[in-house]
DNA sequence: CTGTTAGCGCCTTCAT
DNA sequence: ATGAAGGCGCTAACAG
């Protein structure tokens, strides 16, 4: 049993299809009457408009795509939540893109910002690289980046952070509680996936550094994926230097809780053996007292979907750059050195 | 510059556009010379073929409906994780109804499992109640149930596991440790999302200390939200009496940890003083060392898909029960009593 | 105010 | 093997 199309509705109430149109889309210009008699139609058939023909018709897609790396972490979660939430009040749906590989990426990047796939893209995290300048530019459709950037495109608004003074915050408060060995644990600076946090992070955490004038040490710096147990493990080559670090700037909070792991391991109290301060404050962070650099992250997304819906209805015609804050806070995981 | 159309690439092609649909689809009945002529000029007009024509045309959305209470949830993020990484590999998209509300639950089941909404539909953890029931059983579209169930319902297809002995499981582990006090901390047995697992393993609670001839105890049993602040409370509250639980048996990981919270706030030493047990294996419960349930919730997302994909091939006539196994994980939270 | 008509881009017969 | 034509369900422009 086929779904009732509009124009069983129109037969039903007696009127023309423009007529049941004008209805559904609440168009003013019905009279009160036949609108009734419209709607009683709709009622006894059950009819639903097909998404579909409407968007044919309209040559909209009346969707937004969302392009994530690896959409099950807590902090790409939390950045999800908030543009589902902005979303669901409007008239569009949500197609997210897992980015899990490279090729996947550039896959993406080429493929999802057409008018036929999407009225508006979001791109979270992946800075494009130079050879995806072209086809971002060339889009035909809105897009917003947010946690990304890229020189060349300053005309794409944008939902940021700054992740430099990120860094050099969370290196300074260890700095101010007396530590003079400060170890930091990243992903890999240069990845494939083209993540500029960690290596932004690790500018103001030189800049920090440099500032109370503490000589860097290349074997403070442990680069590698991000996961819980790979943090673990560079955390414990840092903790097998003689003179180890006595606070450890992990960068991100899923980082911090392999520094803490690691520090278990080895049997070291933490915040009295070791400082540990992590960034982003994901719910966990709180169960574990850890101190953080909290950043919005349900917020970067309503942002980004908000900027996004702006631009579809015209209201902004010039690019604009939202700069979300960061802010300290300090738990459980860190205390003063006095060694 | 609107994007090129089939027509565009007939033209530029010197073919009908029938030809050009029939190269589209891998028609086998096209000449290799034609073929390779119509391949050109689409790659010379960057030709993508518009997919909501094309579903329109078919009469089918290509997409699959998940409904999702709560989506942000560690263990229903790795069931859309299953279900993602399925789908990616097919021609279908996947559209996500997240489920915060009962109103927008109530919605859902009436609105999602229509053929103008998607192909089919796979329904999460949300039991059906009895007035959704005409809504389900009259969709034209086919739908499985993943960790839900229903009297009525034997019509669908289903992924599930035995709660019941889930629950006996975990309980049975803490009597085999010599535990006599043992509590529960669940989910609100009757709550408006009609969440059941919650309830079934609080029957295997109840079965697994009527066969050690374990008297039940009310104040044993905590009910409330599915948060780890609140589980603490719940555990805070059991603490407080005067011959406290030496073992707790929480319906999640999340939970549990909520759990461990309240014995650190206590100042209980775990397992020591303490045993915890969960229910899921989540990523964390590895991090904590938590002895737990593991049921195989990626697999349980993966087998949905591949159950609604078989029905929409037609493969299948009758409805299946896939049960997955459950598995006790002892890891270092649960130890004997031997008080 | 309301009915009619012409597409939106594609797929699928039906002839050729 | 290929071209032409009809239709998927809806919107919008036009005429009344």
């Amino acid at each position: 049993m086929k779904p009732a199309t509009i124009r069983d509705v129109a037969k039903q109430a007696g009127v023309g299809l423009g007529t049941v149109s004008r209805v559904i889309n609440n168009s003013p210009q019905v009279s009160d009457v036949t609108r009734k008699r419209v709607q009683e139609a709709i009622e006894a058939l059950n009819y639903v408009p097909n998404p579909t023909a409407r968007r044919l018709s309209l040559g909209k897609t009346l969707t937004i795509a969302a392009i994530v790396p690896f959409f099950t972490r807590p902090s790409f979660i939390e950045r999800l939540r908030g543009v589902e939430l902005t979303l669901a009040e409007s008239a569009y749906a949500l197609n997210i893109y897992n980015v899990e590989t490279i090729q996947r990426r550039d896959q993406c990047m080429r493929e999802v910002p057409r008018k036929e796939i999407a009225d508006g893209v979001l791109i979270f995290s992946l800075s494009p690289r130079d050879a995806d300048i072209p086809y971002l530019l060339g889009a035909d459709v809105p897009i917003v980046l947010v946690d990304a950037n890229h020189p060349s495109l300053a005309s794409l608004s944008r939902v940021v952070v700054d992740d430099v003074e990120g860094g050099r915050i969370a290196t300074q408060h260890l700095i101010d509680l007396g530590h003079r060995r400060i170890g930091y644990v990243s992903d890999k600076l240069d990845n494939p996936f083209n993540f500029q946090s960690s290596g932004n992070r690790y500018q103001g955490y030189r800049m920090a550094l440099d500032s109370a004038g503490i000589p860097f040490r290349p074997e403070y710096h442990g680069q590698g994926e991000h996961e819980r147990y790979k943090a673990c493990q560079l955390t414990a080559r840092m903790l097998n230097i003689p003179d180890r670090p006595t606070g450890i700037f992990a960068s991100s909070d899923t980082q911090a809780m392999g520094v803490l792991e690691a520090a278990r391991n080895f049997g070291l109290t933490v915040p009295d053996e070791l400082s540990v301060i992590g960034f982003d404050d994901i719910e966990v962070a709180e169960y574990f007292g850890l101190t953080t650099v909290r950043q919005l992250l349900f917020e970067s997304g309503q942002h980004g979907v908000e900027l996004l819906l702006k631009s579809l209805e015209g209201k902004i015609d010039h690019p604009l750059c939202d700069t979300l804050p960061l802010e300290l806070v300090v738990r459980k995981t860190t205390a003063a050195w006095t060694g």
